[in-house]
DNA sequence: ATGACCTGATACGTCGGAGGTCTTGAGCGA
DNA sequence: TCGCTCAAGACCTCCGACGTATCAGGTCAT
């Protein structure tokens, strides 16, 4: 195994032992390099890698610090892998959300606050009747992210926050090639406020699988 | 921005615009690094980043490849990223799988062939009545690969396998801890794999989610 | 003619050192 | 006390050199 890889190891196996905690600071490069026993260079590799991925954060001037480790944060990294997927695995990913996303719109109903729903509701109002097709979308995104939010896991949060990137430019693609949707979209939204304020999750479970079910058949039926 | 951080970015708008396509080969590093206008260095740190999450492969003394960038691979870095939470996330990644596993296992039902059947079957038998703890766990992830390959979604597959990793300790602990887990366990795979013959797909459901209901419950109570 | 073996070219792996840039905080003056 | 200056510390980038692994092509024995 090459050195590299090796420090990534070493510093990962420090991290997950809790030698290292979150927000803690390393050691600057060349003593941390001379104790793992590799050049600066190699390890700059190392910290490089583990800092696409969002476990080190490095601040130059300062020092390279082990970030705080959410959840969130780690999950970021997944919509950077999906970037890369191609239009052929889009299928897949709109499955999957389809699988979490009413389960997360049901957990909300029971747990969201005031508060919530009425921004919600003044987003929706706010967007008017006839939006162009890139603030609906941008709208769309916000909208169920606020609702998964109210779901309380924040893992659940981050994963959708990540699947949702690859099928938001299938859903512009759709607003701008099939009349109807963004009148169908602003309708959904609508139930699915509706279901949530009644506190009904069955219903507001299954307005969310409707909802993302109609791009999967559009999709499917275009492909 | 740094120049490895647009290196990164560079390479990645290679990758999804597709001027580079699944196993092609990159320039060798000194004219990659030419090309894009930084050191050997600074490419080398980029690319071993993007090596890391598998966007890249390289092999020493041939040249650096993009990978077939599957999401069953892209996705396996998703288990690096989760080996670092720490056990008080346990809980929101359990349910997270709670959600995912009953679904996969519903389409499975569907979908699964009589060969696959027979080999599960095999492979519970194999494990006899009173298997020690770590082959039952072992077994047990085993067993819902097989299951969730049988729905038809790399992606949900791979989402799951990197999911499953963090809870497996727990489950390891739970089978030291708690009396009749092992018995369970058995139990409950024995009423999937009855489920799935019988082409039954809210029973197949039912039973994944009783199944990682039982952890989930016995894991809330221990924390 | 065929196979194993050797060898050179090629490309990645690692290293040490030299400046450059940015952040931070101590020290100084108003 | 507040604000500014500046030097130390840490990361950023680059260069050049050498080590190591792989592959292709040629050589030689069978």
């Amino acid at each position: 195994m090459a050195v590299t890889d090796e420090a990534i190891e070493k510093i990962k196996g420090m991290i997950v032992s809790g030698a290292l905690r979150p927000g803690d600071r390393l050691p600057k490069e060349s003593e941390l390099a001379a104790d793992l026993g590799l050049s600066r260079n190699s390890l700059r590799e190392a910290v490089r890698a583990l800092s696409l991925i969002r476990i080190l954060d490095v601040r130059q001037g300062d020092g390279t610090y082990v970030t705080s480790l959410d959840p969130q944060l780690l999950l970021e990294a997944l919509s950077f892998v999906v970037d890369f997927h191609r239009d052929d695995t889009v299928l897949e990913f709109l499955a999957v959300r389809r699988i979490l996303e009413p389960a997360a719109t049901a957990m909300a109903a029971l747990r969201i606050s005031e508060q919530q729903l009425d921004a919600l509701t003044a987003q929706l109002d706010k967007l008017g009747d006839a939006p162009s097709v890139e603030d609906l979308v941008a709208c769309d995104l916000e909208f169920h992210r606020g609702i998964v939010q109210s779901s309380g896991n924040s893992v659940l949060c981050s994963l959708l926050d990540g699947l949702s990137g690859p099928t938001t430019r299938a859903r512009i693609w759709r607003g701008l090639t099939q009349e109807d949707a963004v009148a169908r979209t602003l309708r959904e939204h609508r139930a699915i406020l509706g279901a949530l304020r009644d506190r009904d999750a069955e219903a507001a479970r299954s307005w969310s699988t409707v909802h993302i079910a109609s791009v999967e058949q559009w999709l499917r039926s275009t492909l």
